[in-house]
DNA sequence: AATGAATGAGTATTCATTCAT
DNA sequence: CATGAATGAATACTCATTCAT
C-alpha cells in the first residue's frame, strides 16, 4: 500500500526507456525517421502513445536520444586499444568496425539514414560534424605516426570506405563480401604505409 | 487548324511528365519523400493536383518513375566511351562519375535516399539489384581488360568508393577535397594496375 | 467537363466560409473557445474537418476571422445616425444595442467570452483595446456635444452599463427586464443631461 | 505517540482540500478552466496528482467546489455591515465590493468566468440563479428601506454595473478609473435617493 | 495516505487521393 | 485536358483519470 521507492521508479522508467529507444531505433533504421509514427513505435514496444509521451518529450527529442548513443558508440570503436602502437591501433579500428557493421546492422543503418536526413534538423547536422572532425583529429594522428605521407587524405579515405561499405553492406548483407574487404583494407592501410616508411 | 494529332498529343504529354519529374526530383532530393506534398509539386510545376494524378497515378508511382530516370543516367555515365582502351575507360568513369555529383548534387541526395528506402519497398530492391549487377558486369570486364589480379575486388571496390564520396560530399559538399581523391582514385585504380600489368 | 471558372470557385469558397463562421460562432459564443473542437465545428457545419482547413489556416485564425466581424458589427451600432443630432444618436445607439443584443444573443456571448479570454492571445487584447479606444472617442465627443459636465466619465458609465447588461442578459435572457432599463437609460444618460444643459 | 484521532485526520484533510482549492483557483482564474491540466494543480500544490483526487473526485466537481467559495464570499459582501442603517449598508457593500475587486481580482476573473460556463454546467446554472435571488432580495429591501421609488430596478442596476465595472476593470485593470466609478455610485445610488426621500 | 506509471480517448492539423464540373 | 473543393485516414501530441504498489 505504501508508495514505490524514488529508485523503484528511476529503475521503471530507467527499463521503459531503453525498451522505447531500441525499438525506435529500429523502426527509425529500416523506414526512415519520416516513414515511422509514434503510433508504430508505441504499439511495437507495447506501451501506449501516451506513456511514450511520459518518457521523451516529443519524437524528435526521441530520435536525438538515439543518436547520442550512436555517437558515443561510434565513438567507442574508434578510441578503443588507444594503449597498443599506431599500426595496431588502425588495424583494431578496421576490424572492430567491420565486426561491429555485421553485429549492428540496424545501428549503422540509423547512422546512414541519419547523414541525408540531416535536413531534418540542425542538432544532427552539428552532431554529424562534431563526429566527423573527432574521427579525423585521431585517425589523423595514428597515421602521422605510423609515418604516412598524407595523413589527413588517408584518414579521409577510411572515412570515405567506411561509410561505403556500410551503405553497401547494410543494403545488401547477403550478397556484400564483407570479410575479403577487411583484409584488403588492412593491407592498403596498414601494411603497405609502413613498408613505405 | 485541324485538331491535333495523337502524336502531337503524345509529345504534349511527354513533355508534362518530364516537367512533372523534374520539379518532384528537385523536391525530393531537397526536402525528402515525405516532407514534400503533392500539393507543392503541382504548385511548382504549375499545374493543379489533379492534373498531376492525370499522369501519375500516385506519389510513389511517381517516385518510381523519377528512380528510372536516376537509373538510365548512372548507366549512362558507366557505359559511356566504349571506343576508349580500358584503361582510359575506367579513368573517365572516375572523372565523369566526380564531375556529375559536383554537377548534379540534387540527383545524387535522390539516389542515396533510393538505396535506405530500397529496404521498404520490393520494386525499389529489385531495381537496385540490377543496378549492382549491370555496374559490376562492365566494371569487372574492364578491369580484366587491363590485367588486374582480382577484377571482381577491384569493381566492387571501386564502387564502394564511389558511394562513400557521394555520402560525404552530399552531406558535406563545401568540406570536402573532392577533386583531391578524384586525382587518387585514378592513381590507386587505374595507374597502379598498369603498371603491375 | 470544362473546369469551374474562377468565379464559381469564389462563390463556393464564400459561402463555404460564412457558414463555417456562423457555426463556429454559435459553438465558441455557447462553449467558449477552448471547450469547442475543430471536430464540432466541421461536424455541425456538415463537412470534413479537412475542407475546414482549406478555408481558414487554424483554429485561432477562424477565431479572429470571427472577431473581425464581432468587430465590424459593434462599431457599425456605435457609428449609425451620424446625421441626427449629439442627443438622438446617443438615444438610438442605446435603442439599437439593445435591440441589437435582443436578437443576437449569440454574437453577444461570443463578445462577452472575448473580453476575458483575451489571454488566449495578443491579437485579441489588442483588438479589444482598439474597440475600446473608438468606441470612447466617438461617444466622448457626442456627450461633449449634449453639453455634459464629464463626458469622459458618461463615456465609460455607458460603455460599463452597456457590459453589465449584455453579461446578465446573455446568462439569463428570460429573467432579465431589459426593456425597462432600456428606458431607464436613455433617461439617465440623455434626457438628465439635457436638462442640466 | 498515540495514533491521531478521527478529528485530527479530519483537520489535516480540510487543510490539504483548501490548499488545493486555493491553487487551483489561482489557476482557473489566471489560464482559464480548460486551459489548467490537473498536473499544474497537483504540482503547484505540491502533491501527486493520485492524492489529488483522493480530494476531488474529478476536475469539474473541483471546479464546483471552488465555485460554492466563490458564492459564500460574494455574499459575505452583501450581508455584512447588517447592523448599520440601510443607506450605510449600502454605501458599505458598494465600498466593499469595490475594494474585494481591486484586492481579488483574480477571484472575480473567475466569478465571470463562471458566468459563461454557467452555459453548459446546469448545476451552475442553478448556483448562480440562487445567488442572483439571495442578492435581489436582500439588496431590494435595503432600496425599500431608503425610500426608492423603484427598489427592484435600483437593485437590479447596481447589481449590473456591478457586473459591468468588474467586466472592464478585470480586462484592463490598469486603465479603468475604478475610484471615480466608485464615488459616483455612491452617489447615485445612495444621495440622490435620499435627497429624493 | 501517497506515488507516479500507465492508459485511451481526445486535440489540432496534414495530405494523398477522388470527383463533379 | 483541367480545376480545386472535398474527403478521411493518418499524424504528433495532451490530459483527465485509474491503479498497482
Amino acid at each position: 500500500m505504501s508508495p514505490r521507492t524514488k529508485i523503484q521508479f528511476e529503475e521503471i522508467r530507467q527499463k521503459s526507456r531503453e525498451n522505447i529507444e531500441k525499438i525506435a531505433l529500429e523502426l527509425f533504421a529500416s523506414k526512415g525517421y519520416h516513414a515511422t509514427s509514434i503510433s508504430q513505435i508505441a504499439e511495437k514496444a507495447g506501451i501506449s502513445k501516451g506513456l511514450l509521451y511520459n518518457y521523451f518529450e516529443s519524437k524528435e527529442q526521441l530520435l536525438n536520444s538515439i543518436i547520442m548513443k550512436v555517437y558515443d558508440e561510434l565513438m567507442k570503436i574508434v578510441g578503443m586499444n588507444d594503449n597498443l602502437p599506431a599500426d595496431k591501433q588502425i588495424e583494431q579500428m578496421i576490424i572492430q568496425t567491420i565486426e561491429h557493421l555485421k553485429k549492428n546492422i540496424t545501428f549503422w543503418r540509423l547512422y546512414l539514414f541519419l547523414i541525408h536526413q540531416s535536413e531534418v534538423q540542425k542538432q544532427l547536422k552539428e552532431l554529424y560534424n562534431k563526429m566527423r572532425i573527432d574521427y579525423m583529429d585521431f585517425v589523423i594522428k595514428l597515421f602521422s605516426e605510423i609515418g604516412s605521407k598524407n595523413p589527413d587524405m588517408d584518414a579521409l579515405l577510411l572515412g570515405t570506405m567506411f561509410d561505403g561499405i556500410a551503405l553497401n553492406y547494410v543494403t545488401v548483407p547477403e550478397d556484400y563480401p564483407i570479410d575479403e574487404l577487411k583484409n584488403y583494407l588492412i593491407e592498403v592501410f596498414v601494411k603497405n604505409k609502413k613498408v613505405k616508411k
